[in-house]
DNA sequence: AAGAGACGTTAACAAATGATAAGAAAATGG
DNA sequence: CCATTTTCTTATCATTTGTTAACGTCTCTT
């Protein structure tokens, strides 16, 4: 049943049955229809997911306008990081793009896993680290790299299947740049 | 003599003294003087400094020019985080921006502590949580405001003294745009 | 003290991007 | 199946940014 999560987290630390144990329980399902909200700017976030199918995408709100600049589809975690950690209130909101189906739990179940288990908090910096790796490279792809270069990367990363998935608009927000700009870009590279 | 690390180390999670001594008798200090490296790109890095006086920067080399998009001050940690997590060669280079004091010590011993001890584990996940937390914060402000509103935040934020203590020109690569763009942007707020 | 190099500003032009609008194509929902 | 909405493209124009070069100031070195 929530066997697709073990996996996924021993990708970063094992974890022995009894460690299991302290998170099992907490586990539940939950279906989100499309267009539907996991996490809402303005409150705190204290739900971890997990999808195990669809996808979703978080976004900032600036001017009145919906800016995305995150996709998470199967087999990753989807929470407001920031929210969590902090307690605050959290700067995004977080959306189902298709119909996704989540395993979720309360952060708070995991910060205690934190502090009972060090395998659990092994996972935790595991996780962590591998969040601010996939940051630091984004950021710097966003510095070093004009629009077209980036559209490029994306293209020939392991991420292309934001390109098949993902309306091309909210592709355009990912890379820091307005629809009509991507649609020029994608214009130019077909002509080559 | 090594207290204002212990210190620093214990803002992300309390370290008894069993702790410390794990990692205590591999610290030393060094100086790097003005240009000098403390981390080469196309060379793995396997140590970690803490900064206790001067100033660095990190920069990436593209098309041979060098691309700065980090700096450190006292009281805080430098390292090529990605190459020591991965022992992979390192993409950029740490450099002193002043004669810099550093107190430095093997990121192995570091993985050691993590292994040994829980207090040490958790230190690791607070610190990398934090690290996450800040490259969120930046890179949302790169794909969400233009220059001039980056450069605006940067002059209200609690980094300013990156402006007091940065030749301008490296600024402005921190910022992503070029040296003649930032002066132009200045000169218009300036007329304001 | 002189010279070289680094740094910041300004100007002129080129290139890229943003803003807006119109229309075609595709997807969606009754 | 039709109507509506969403998505994408294309065009035009304004704005911003990049590029290059010139110039002045300052620092550092010799």
């Amino acid at each position: 049943m929530f066997q697709q999560l073990k996996q996924y987290i021993e990708r970063f630390s094992p974890i022995s049955q009894a460690d299991w144990e302290m998170l099992e329980p907490h586990l539940s399902q939950r279906v989100i229809p499309k267009n539907g909200l996991f996490s809402k700017e303005g409150k705190v976030c204290r739900e971890i997911g997990f999808v195990t199918d669809g996808s979703m995408r978080h976004y900032y709100t600036k001017d009145g306008e919906e800016k995305t600049t995150y996709f998470y589809f199967e087999n990753s975690f989807v929470t407001d990081y920031i929210s969590c950690i902090t307690g605050k209130p959290g700067a995004l909101s977080i959306e189902a793009l298709t119909d996704t189906r989540l395993i979720v739990f309360p952060y708070a179940v995991l910060k205690q896993c934190y502090e009972q288990s060090h395998s659990w908090e092994k996972f935790g910096r595991s996780i962590a680290e591998y969040l601010a790796a996939g940051l630091e490279e984004r950021m710097t792809g966003l510095l070093l790299y004009d629009a077209e270069e980036r559209y490029r990367q994306l293209l020939n990363s392991n991420k292309r299947k934001i390109l098949e998935r993902i309306p091309q608009h909210l592709i355009a927000n990912y890379l820091g740049i307005t629809p009509v700009s991507l649609s020029r870009i994608r214009n130019r590279a077909a002509k080559k």
